[in-house]
DNA sequence: CTGATTGACGTTTTT
DNA sequence: CGTCAATCAG
């Protein structure tokens, strides 16, 4: 065991009891370091399945998992209908939490079946409310409310207590709007991601017996990314290692980039005076990039205040220096990029996965999509846009979550007249405030006979069909044998939802690939249905919701094995490639121009994002600055990211404007003369 | 009730 | 330049 591990790294797998902290500088072989820690400690005995280890990504988890079944597994596959070895809980906060909220939702005055509340119901539900305070979107959108709520939430201020926080105008209508949230999602039976975690540390604190019995499962608790923990996340670990403070801990602080979501640094800074007998190591030799690279990111984060100090120490001798490289604008960025990553290609020495382009914003990559395309160069794009967020796959899913869940009033409204059966805006107006008049959800209004004789005469068949296809897939769920993917596509075949997509997308093409999303949610479902241990409708829409991104088509599956990775700085934690390009790296965009308006602290934050991205080199590091950008259909100037000045040892040069001016007017020059070439061109053919 | 057109406006990251 | 909400004519 621990072979080729240095002695701190031994230190960390080895010592097997009490609080113990981890500062594992990027690239040490943390990941490492913590699975071998969880082989170790089954080897010395303790049970695989009470050993707690808690990832800040489904990804993550799934990786961990696969490893450690590696490492300790059964070396021949066990036989068919053989119980399943213990094996360590491996999972997010969030999905840990739901397991525990399941059990005693009861408690906490929720319905066993409560529905989990993602982005998108979340900033239904805001419309929906901020449309019922009437306020207009101009002066308050529903996800600056959201982001508003959220805060309020992570600091544990209730909805009683917001208006006394509350600054601007903005905010106080947030506070007013916050009230008819919550009690709108409690309403609904449902938890967004934050009360997930509010929940469970509700449920520990006034229900001692719960936090005993949910404790008293694991002996050993892990947690990875620890600099990422926020304030319940961090009441939560202390509930369940409270008792026998076997809880070891692993992080940087230096990669700590989810302040805006209420994680603290201090945690990982101050974790020794919370746990006075922790053990400290600190993990400080890089394996991953080369001496070239890591110059430069001890010398960026050296511009950090706050920070525990360390300074990677490169295992990797020499390497190429990283490369800064200007380009006009932002298509020319991309059209450069893709064009070295095809000629790197050609060499037939890398493969697409071996290259990522990092940036900070979710518009950025369209361009890099586009110029990828053209090359016919395989990309994966991490994160955004995943295939659940599709249209036509999260109606199927509002479907499903209603005949799970009726109470589920922001997927019944999503799809109370898609496809189109008859009831109108005017119709859902008024089942809506009668079911807010009577405290109840739009789907008990819908069995008050005599309100609904009132409505037009095509929404009360519209209304009746909806009750009656519920009605018969419930009905074929509890049946025993029942295929859930057979129900599912019975569902559709009943919604005539096919030809309703048809009806919807006049473009042959375009409907027929939303024909196909409608085929692969149902393989989804039947796949699900096939791995699961005891598989169920509401499991399936818990595992989408916690971890759609996983899913998808086992098409885009393997296409995506071996491709280009695009993704933002936030998504690219934890990873590593041999090529990484930072792109944009301008003022404004990194750092963020939000994060520079106010405070000093954001811009540290923004550092540390950049020196996320710059870490993740493992070979070739290139910083990219395109000179111009297209804003509102006009191209605008930009000025070199202050990170790049901070890399390159030049952040007190008094001139480093004026030299990004001088490189502006050369571009301004190349384009004058590439815009006269093609004015004469069209002037000749005309 | 539905489908088409017009107008305003745009500052980030995600479990 | 795009997106989305509000508005209007069938």
């Amino acid at each position: 065991m621990s072979h080729g591990l240095n002695p701190e790294q031994q230190e960390a797998v080895q010592t097997l009891t009490g609080p113990m902290l981890v500062l594992a500088g990027a690239g040490s072989g943390k990941t490492r370091v913590v699975t071998f820690r969880i082989a170790n400690l089954i080897r010395h005995g303790t049970r695989a399945d009470r050993i707690l280890a808690v990832t800040f990504t489904n990804k993550a988890a799934k990786e961990m998992r696969e490893r450690i079944t590696k490492m300790i597994g059964p070396k021949r596959r066990p036989p068919r209908g053989a119980t399943a070895p213990p094996a360590p809980v491996i999972g997010t906060f969030h999905s840990n939490c739901v397991q525990i909220l399941r059990r005693h939702a009861r408690k906490l005055g929720y319905p066993e079946r409560f529905a989990i509340y993602d982005r998108s119901d979340q900033e239904s539900t805001a419309r929906e409310v901020l449309r019922q305070l009437r306020v207009h979107t101009g002066m308050l959108k529903p996800a600056e409310f959201l982001s508003h709520v959220s805060r309020w939430k992570n600091a544990g201020v209730r909805f009683d207590q917001a208006h006394e926080l509350a600054r601007t105008d903005a905010e106080h209508v947030a506070a007013s709007g916050y009230r008819r949230y919550q009690q709108a999602i409690k309403l609904c039976g449902a938890m967004d991601f934050d009360d997930l975690l509010l929940s469970t540390e509700q449920l520990f604190r006034e229900f001692d017996e719960v936090r005993v019995a949910e404790a008293g499962r694991f002996d050993h608790v892990l947690v990875d990314e620890y600099q990422d923990t926020n304030q319940s996340q961090y009441a939560i670990i202390c509930a369940l290692a409270g008792t026998h403070r076997n809880l070891c801990v692993v992080g940087d602080d230096d990669q700590s980039i989810y302040g805006w979501r209420g994680a603290e640094v201090r945690h990982i800074l101050s974790f020794s005076k919370d746990w006075p007998d922790a053990k400290i190591v600190r993990l400080e030799a890089n394996y991953r990039s080369t001496t070239a690279i890591l110059e430069v990111a001890n010398r960026l984060i050296g511009f950090n205040k706050t920070r525990h100090d360390k300074v990677l120490k490169p295992a990797r001798a020499g390497g190429t220096p990283p490369r800064i490289l200007q380009f006009k604008n932002e298509v020319e960025e991309a059209r450069g990029i893709t064009d070295e990553i095809r000629k790197v290609l050609e060499r037939r020495q890398h493969e697409p996965r071996d290259f990522a382009i990092l940036f900070r914003t979710n518009e950025q990559p369209r361009v890099f999509e586009t110029e990828l395309r053209k090359a016919q160069i395989p990309y994966s794009l991490v994160g955004s846009q995943s295939f659940f967020d599709r249209k036509e796959v999260r109606d199927l899913l509002c479907y499903l979550r209603i005949v799970d869940n009726p109470l589920d009033e922001v997927s019944l409204l999503r799809i109370i007249n898609v496809p189109q059966r008859g009831i109108g805006a005017k119709s859902v107006e008024a089942l809506l405030t009668h079911a807010v008049s009577q405290a109840k959800t739009v789907w008990e209004i819908f069995s008050d006979k005599v309100f609904v004789r009132g409505l037009p005469e095509p929404a009360q068949r519209g209304i009746e069909r909806l009750q009656l296809l519920s009605a018969r897939c419930q009905n074929k769920l509890t049946q025993p044998e029942a295929a859930l993917a057979g129900v599912l596509r019975e569902l559709v075949y009943d919604l005539d939802y096919m030809a309703a997509l048809e009806r919807m997308y006049p473009q042959a093409d375009e409907a027929q690939a939303r024909q196909a999303s409608v085929e692969e949610v149902i393989n989804a479902l039947a796949e699900y249905e096939a791995d699961a241990k005891s598989p169920s409708l509401a499991g399936f829409l818990d595992d989408v919701t916690l971890a759609g991104k996983e899913f998808g088509s086992p098409k885009d599956k393997e296409q995506q094995r071996n491709a280009v990775s695009l993704m933002t700085y936030h998504s690219a934690k934890g990873l590593e490639f041999p090529f990484v390009y930072m792109v944009g790296m301008e003022e404004g965009i990194l750092p963020h121009r939000r994060s520079l308006a106010e405070n000093y602290d954001d811009v540290e934050e923004e550092r540390r994002l950049c020196y996320v991205g710059v870490t993740r080199a493992q070979d070739e590091l290139t910083l990219c600055l395109p000179l111009q950008r297209m804003k509102w259909g006009r191209p605008q100037d930009t000025f070199a990211s202050r990170f790049l000045y901070e890399m390159t040892g030049q952040a007190d040069n008094p001139n480093r404007r004026r030299s990004i001016d001088s490189a502006r007017k050369q571009v301004a020059a190349s384009t004058r003369a590439a815009a006269k070439k093609s004015a004469a061109k069209s002037s000749k053919k005309s």
